[in-house]
DNA sequence: TGTTAATCGAGACGGTACGTCGAGTCTTGAA
DNA sequence: TTCAAGACTCGACGTACCGTCTCGATTAACA
């Protein structure tokens, strides 16, 4: 049974390439951000036929999204949560390095990029779902769970709510640049999130 | 900003052809989506030269937005947040409204092309900020304030982080695709924000 | 009765802003050629709106054929050619000029952008016939009627021929570019068409 | 020249594309003009991208000149003049069929056309002295000689004048219509020459 | 251990849109 | 009414990339 034009035989292709390739979007999007990132030019910076990129990605949206998962994967913080029995402490640390990853100028377009294309493409969000945030959202689940069984979080809250509250407020001050994006406000989230809006009763 | 480079004298500006060109750019960014969407085609669908547009907006960010400012200024709901003195209900009720409209085709490719343009343009952000997000945002801390002065939300708490936890998340959700955007995670939005994660001391 | 729209008032026509578009017309097709020539750029070299231009003169042709024949006018040769008795001497003695203003590079844009036009619009031709070249020509003409009255040219020639043929090669060599445009060629043209081409009976 | 900027691969080159487009070129500026022929038309009327003509093109002066030159050297009349033995029989026969075939309404355009462009391109005007008006003279002047050897033509006469006496005034009357292009004109013009304009001692 | 078929670099191709320039028309307000 | 000014629609400019399509030239699995 010949090989299906759909899924070509990736038993010949070129480790070489798709590193370059990967290497040089990631590259150039950080330089001169995703409106002007072209395939020509990715292939060019490459030193690659253009063909070798429509040959195995899709979309510029996919080789993005793979570029930013070779180095997300290669560096990966990978590892849970940090748990001191502190559970505020221990959101504040992770909201803050949050924080001071947004504003790493080396990560600021890519990122801004990656989201455009997750805002417009549904396939491209759901990859983004499969590989990048459900596995981040699962550890910070895991965390909250452990806070559950600590006390330290009311047994009914959902936890995907609970983490939408805690760490979106943060990607979406980025985002749209909204107000400040300060060790301060991760603190404010924090603590307002757990402490909740309403007046506790004295 | 929608202030052009060398500012023309705007007198002498055709109010028709600028009608024409805003009206044209939101129609056709809701029938084919930002990506597609030309300076060439909205030009060509409004009846006017392209110079008449690239005269007057220095980006298709820009113009984009001052379409959709002209069509949430005409119809706009203007007023204020509802105020029966029953904050979580009256909050629940404006979430809705907003999952109903984020689930509206007519203005979904539109809003993701605004946001997503917000995302890249510092500049746009701002003109954002200052015209659309701004006033909507003084809404909401006004209700809010009101429901400080009703004892309903604690003196403490940052307006402004308190309506990123709870306008925010809707948005999130709806661009990024995490999960469904339904009436009833709007209602466990504002349950959890106003609550809290932590337990609620017996 | 009411003026014609083809030919507007001239009475109240601006005598410095004709000069203005004349002047303007004639430099600039000096500096940039004819190629790059705008009636906009005129318009605003001469101070000018460009109606102004539109109003007067049915086509840029027309109008740098009016800016040429201001310079020619006023500064014009006008006169007659010399007659000292000796025709060849004479001739010699005209085309050596004519070899030096072809290489006046103030005036080698301008001419060649005249002919341009002329070759490509019939109206302009007809009307360089009648206000240019036809005077000239007819110079020319009395001088060769001269010479046959003095024996020096034979009786039974057509002098529009041989104004052809005196006359012409220097224009067809400058405007082609097929040879070196010099004095000596200007003799030779001379001579030639004097002498004939056959040889003479001993 | 027609050789372009940054020499491209030409073995690469579709054959197809060039043929289309002169063939192309050649028929629009015949329609329209050359003021209005514009480089947009003939890819499309080829069939072909914009690019595909300005990577081979230098300027629409150039594409003019390989689209006639095509045409030229396909029918091409190519072969020497005719010779009798009687000089002025021959070139009367030769300047007839010139006039003929400027009257040919097929070429007039295409022909003005490149006339102008030469006038004022002078790397045009090059490659046209090299290629076309080269060839053309050369043939012309070999026919002289042979009349020079037949004693038909005087052994002092400069053969390139001869040409410049003959045929340039026909190109001359034809370019700016000074005159009625005739047959008679053409007989008119080579008795002249060939006799002279001084009186032939009896 | 050659054969052979997929992949590679390169880059021409037909297209679409870009952002700019200028054409020629029209409107405004001053002289 | 003409003028300077300049906005308007329209068409073309020359450029940048798109995604597809050959081209040899590797190159790695199979015969």
């Amino acid at each position: 049974m010949p090989t299906p034009k759909v899924a070509p035989d990736s038993s010949r292709r070129s480790e070489t390439a798709r590193r370059a390739i990967l290497a040089a979007a990631f590259d150039l999007v950080g330089e001169m951000g995703y409106a002007k990132l072209s395939i020509e030019g990715i292939a060019a910076a490459a030193g690659v036929g253009k063909q070798t990129i429509y040959r195995w990605w899709p979309s510029k949206g996919a080789l993005l999204f793979d570029a930013f998962l070779a180095l997300t994967t290669d560096g990966g913080q990978g590892g849970a949560l940090p748990d001191t029995g502190d559970l505020a402490a221990d959101l504040k640390l992770v909201l803050r390095a949050t924080v001071d990853e947004l504003h790493d100028p080396r990560y600021d377009l890519p990122m801004r990029a990656l989201h455009t294309e997750i805002v417009h493409d549904p396939a491209l969000a759901a990859d983004y779902a499969t590989r990048l945030d459900g596995p981040m959202r699962e550890l910070k689940k895991e965390r909250l769970r452990a806070a559950q069984r600590a006390g330290q979080l009311a047994e009914d809250v959902d936890l995907d709510v609970a983490v939408d509250l805690i760490f979106g407020p943060l990607l979406n001050r980025w985002l749209q640049r909204t107000g400040p994006l300060t060790h301060a406000y991760a603190d404010q989230v924090v603590d307002t999130a757990l402490g909740g809006l309403r007046p506790r009763e004295a």
